[in-house]
DNA sequence: CTCCAGGGTTTGC
DNA sequence: GCAAACCATGGA
């Protein structure tokens, strides 16, 4: 157990409900668990600090990359022109979201997951997939690893289906194929820049633009990119006269879109920014 | 009960 | 090239 200062934006609630990640667990209003590969955390604010549940070693070589702190939130909401008013209203009322490092098979699946599905339901699958073929990593929070590609290759359509898949089932059959076979090798394609990368996703059956952008963003960690959903389509049809206001942005285009996503899901707080 | 969800593929023009 | 139909299921 640890305790640090966090100088940069840092926002617990505001991370764990921005849509990026589905396993993160609110402990209650303070504390909140975190999970990647083998390992989870637990966060508490204290005050002005934080505790947090591992060492001081592990913080470094895991968590703080995972929570992007070699990255100046601050300094890219400096970036929002005045004149662009919903993305600077949007961006004071998200002003701690981070864009964490996610592992990329887990993007990857949960992605192709997402597809028109409420995060409740998303949250629902992605926990049964962990459930049924991931490794327990801890019996008190009762918490289990994302599967591996060799895990997953072993559910059948069936047992797929049962985590609530629906019409994605094919889809989650034939990515972990892919991967497991390395078709596609998700660690070696991180060398292609960002179109490149884009193209090499969409080749997955079922990954379109908006689930190829996703794994851009939150597992290749490509700031660049700005996922267009149905929540994101209906601001740029309502605030920006259907003209895409992301692009200006270029590299930090994502994390604009992380704070409009954000917004567009709080909307009440939002009238009063 | 009805409606819709962090879309993508297939089909028809 | 584009628009429309179709997709399974759970949560609200």
């Amino acid at each position: 157990m640890i305790t640090i200062e966090i100088k940069d934006d840092f926002d617990l609630y505001k991370i764990a409900y921005s849509g990026q990640c589905f396993r993160v667990r609110e402990l209650n209003t303070n504390s909140f668990l975190f999970v990647t590969g083998d390992n989870y955390v637990v966060i508490t604010k204290t005050g002005t600090s934080y505790d947090i549940s591992c060492s001081s070693k592990e913080w470094d070589s895991i968590w703080s990359h995972y929570f992007d702190f070699e990255t100046s939130y601050e300094n890219i909401r400096s970036r929002i022109s005045k004149n662009d008013t919903f993305i600077k209203r949007s961006s004071i009322l998200g002003e701690g979201i981070r864009i964490l490092n996610q592992d990329k098979f887990e993007m990857l699946i949960s992605f192709i997951i997402s597809q028109r599905k409420s995060i409740p339901a998303i949250k629902s699958s992605v926990e049964k997939l962990c459930k049924r073929w991931g490794r327990c990593i801890s019996k008190e929070y009762d918490l289990f690893t994302f599967p591996t590609p060799e895990e997953l290759s072993r559910a059948t359509s069936d047992e797929l289906n049962e985590c609530g898949l629906g019409y994605r089932t094919p889809y989650i059959i034939e990515a972990v194929k892919a991967v497991f076979t390395k078709e596609i090798d998700l660690g070696s394609i991180a060398t292609e820049d960002d179109e490149t990368l884009f193209s090499t996703l969409k080749s997955f059956y079922g990954v379109g633009d908006k689930v190829a952008n996703c794994v851009l963003l939150f597992g290749y960690h490509r700031l660049g990119r700005a996922p267009i959903d149905t929540w994101i389509a209906k601001v740029i049809h309502d605030e920006y006269n259907g003209i895409n206001p992301f692009p200006q942005y270029g590299e930090v285009a994502g994390v604009m879109q992380q704070y409009v996503f954000y917004a567009s899901q709080h909307l009440k707080e939002l009238d009063g920014k």
